[in-house]
RNA sequence: CGGGACGUGGCUCAGCCUGGUAGAGCGCUGCACUGGGGGUGCAGAGGUCGCAAGUUCAAAUCUUGUCGUCCCGACCA
């Protein structure tokens, strides 16, 4: 391609409303424009990588045994009310409503497809001798975000590629799920980006039911925390903490906590300047309202929900799954003021352990604090020396927050890490959620029904792609694995006035073309210097420069992105001198 | 959805506080020079100052509302 019969408006300066690395080269090099907050176009350069990437995973897909589909965007509301995930999608559904004669149709634009799927599924497969399958597609997803942010990283209308497979037996969800996971393995791989698959929420089904693919990224909006001794990774919401219960003996002669004006301080962070104390050895007490109950029945409506308060260290957060786990609760959400009020007897901030006249459950860690500085459920006052066990009854303890960096790890000695990540994928081993609710159902061998065990797996095609933005890059533009590079080489005559510059220059451009090779020729009437940054910019692997000291000299400047010298090759040799480095890449 | 910031030519921004002629750099058009890291000169084009209402003789500037964009937080199968 030559630069002037395409389309790669490039930026000198950085779009003000851009933040993040990806976000600025991305526009900078003319890969995205953006109409509104939340949708992008990918310019021709951009889309050409889009396309490698999902080229990627298609041949990924298809070698371990995926079959490629493509599905409707536009959905029927129903599907969604039977699964129940309309409510549970909320504002993120994007609804629509479209006249036909004199009925009102209503649907949503499709932010994944389990159940457009597996209604397919419902209605075509009828016996196990049909299973397993896995059938993925890749396709534009709307998902309304509250809040679309750092470009293409998180936009409301985006590229997936989402799988699902079909089985018969947990065995088959299994094979299926190891084949995906493996297959993410190697698409990232190949892409150049790095990665950690962590542990992720599993849901109903426990276990290693849930995988996230990270790509470590500084501005990546996930945590992840890993161990530096072994293999053990999980997103923060999920990790464990390696901690074990300690339950401390009671302090027979211990003396009664004392009680301190802490005058309009709500908040740990005001407590502990106030009394010039540590946040760790603050119990932070939170009061949340529980309903038991099986999620699924609405019956639940009915029993009222009980209030119940959660204990842990003051520079520690709460992490619900883990509480609500430990609860065995369906539904955790903090208590309204009014609750804590009436409770505690205290505005909000004021909550402790000490006489409060609730059930409550402690953080393994609450129990290590020797003294500890509490509320008083009393307005404006705190207790200090509170010993657990000792002035509150502490019978057990639970791993009840997230963990942070230099905890234990769950799985050996070593102790943990927290690093930020983009997820750039995720594979689900989801059971029979959507099959039981859109009644997809097989008969097995003795002519018995089951409904159909299912795993869904995704991968954020575009986001990929900002997230190898966001990870490979310098000071002077962005570095493309050559793998999803838009083009291969980017040729460069210096001077297309020149005749003899451009004679040669296209006689390259031929050349390589006719080998396969994706050379993209800078011929715009543009000074050198120019021509260089924004190929730095742009981020080609192989620049091939023209002209000059060189051409008198009868050679070729070949460079690799990541190279800072150039190599003199002689004109007549350059083609395969690129056809080398690139096949050696 | 809570909190904050910002909307002036295609891009980056100044002007606003203290009301009175709309500015700079880059980019764009033409010509000339130049030709190895975003060059130089000359001549041009391009702006309802986001939108609306109000105050005023007079509003980019003050007031109110509204829309848009970005950031932090909450949320995110």
């Amino acid at each position: 391609m030559r630069w002037s019969q395409t389309f790669i408006p490039t930026m000198k300066e950085v779009p003000s409303d851009a933040e993040v690395p990806s976000h600025q080269l991305m526009l900078r090099a003319g890969l995205i424009r953006q109409l509104m907050a939340g949708a992008y176009t990918f310019m021709p350069l951009g889309y050409r990588v889009v396309r490698k990437v999902s080229q990627i995973v298609r041949e990924e897909m298809d070698r371990a045994g995926g079959v490629e589909l493509f599905m409707p965007a536009i959905q029927p509301i129903e599907l969604f009310e039977r699964t129940g995930r309309k409510e549970a999608f909320g504002n993120v559904l994007f609804n629509l409503e479209a006249k036909r004669g004199d009925r009102n149709l209503q649907f949503a634009l499709g932010p994944t497809h389990e159940e457009v799927i597996t209604d397919l599924v419902s209605r075509e497969i009828k016996s196990y001798k049909q299973l397993p399958i896995t059938m993925y597609q890749i396709q534009t997803k709307f998902r309304n975000e509250e809040r679309p942010r750092f470009g293409v990283l998180r936009t409301s209308e985006f590229l997936m590629k989402d799988a699902y497979s079909f089985g018969a037996s947990i065995q088959q969800l299994n094979e299926a799920y190891d084949a995906m996971y493996n297959a993410y393995c190697r698409i990232f791989e190949r892409c150049g980006l790095e990665y950690i698959p962590v542990e992720a929420e599993s849901g109903p089904i426990g276990g290693d039911a849930s995988h996230e693919f990270m790509a470590p990224a500084d501005n990546g909006e996930d945590f992840v925390v890993r161990c530096s001794g072994c293999e053990y990774a999980a997103n923060q919401e999920r990790a464990d903490t390696g901690r074990s219960s300690s339950i401390p003996p009671a302090v027979n002669d211990a003396a009664d906590p004392r009680k301190v004006d802490t005058p309009r301080a709500g908040t740990i962070e005001d407590v502990s300047k106030m009394l010039s104390a540590d946040p760790a050895t603050f119990i932070k007490t939170l009061i949340y309202s529980v309903s038991n109950g099986d999620p699924d029945e609405s019956s639940d409506e009915n029993i009222p929900p009980k209030t119940v308060a959660v204990l842990v260290r003051g520079d520690h957060e709460v992490n619900e799954g883990k509480v609500r786990r430990a609860l065995g609760a369906s539904r955790l959400e903090l208590a309204n003021e009014a609750t804590i009020e009436e409770l505690t007897g205290a505005p909000v901030g004021f909550a402790g352990p000490v006489g409060i006249q609730c059930d409550y459950v402690a953080d393994h860690d609450v129990a290590l604090i020797k003294s500890a500085i509490t509320g008083a459920n009393e307005k404006d006052a705190h207790l200090t020396g509170v010993i657990p066990g000792t002035h509150f009854e502490l019978t057990e303890t639970h791993d009840l927050r997230n963990a942070i960096a230099d905890d234990p790890c769950p799985r050996c000695d070593g102790t943990l890490e927290t690093v930020h990540g983009i997820e750039v994928g995720h594979v689900f081993k989801l059971g029979t959620k959507y099959s039981e609710s859109l009644n997809a159902v097989f008969l097995d061998r003795e002519e018995q029904k089951h409904p159909i065990i299912m795993g869904c797996y995704g991968i954020g095609v575009s986001r990929v792609v900002a997230a190898i933005v966001e990870t490979c890059h310098d000071d002077g533009g962005i570095i493309w694995p050559e793998s999803v590079a838009p083009y291969t080489v980017e040729l460069i005559p210096l001077n297309i006035k020149d005749e003899e510059t451009m004679t040669t220059a296209n006689r390259i451009y031929d050349e390589l073309s006719a080998g396969g090779i994706d050379v993209l020729m800078d011929d715009r009437d543009q000074r050198p210097g120019f021509k260089f940054k924004d190929a730095d910019l742009i981020g080609l692997p192989v620049r091939v420069i023209i002209g000059g000291k060189g051409l008198k000299e009868g050679n070729a400047e070949i460079k690799l992105r990541t190279d800072s010298q150039a190599t003199k090759v002689p004109i007549g040799e350059a083609c395969d001198y690129v056809r080398r480095i690139v096949s050696a890449g």
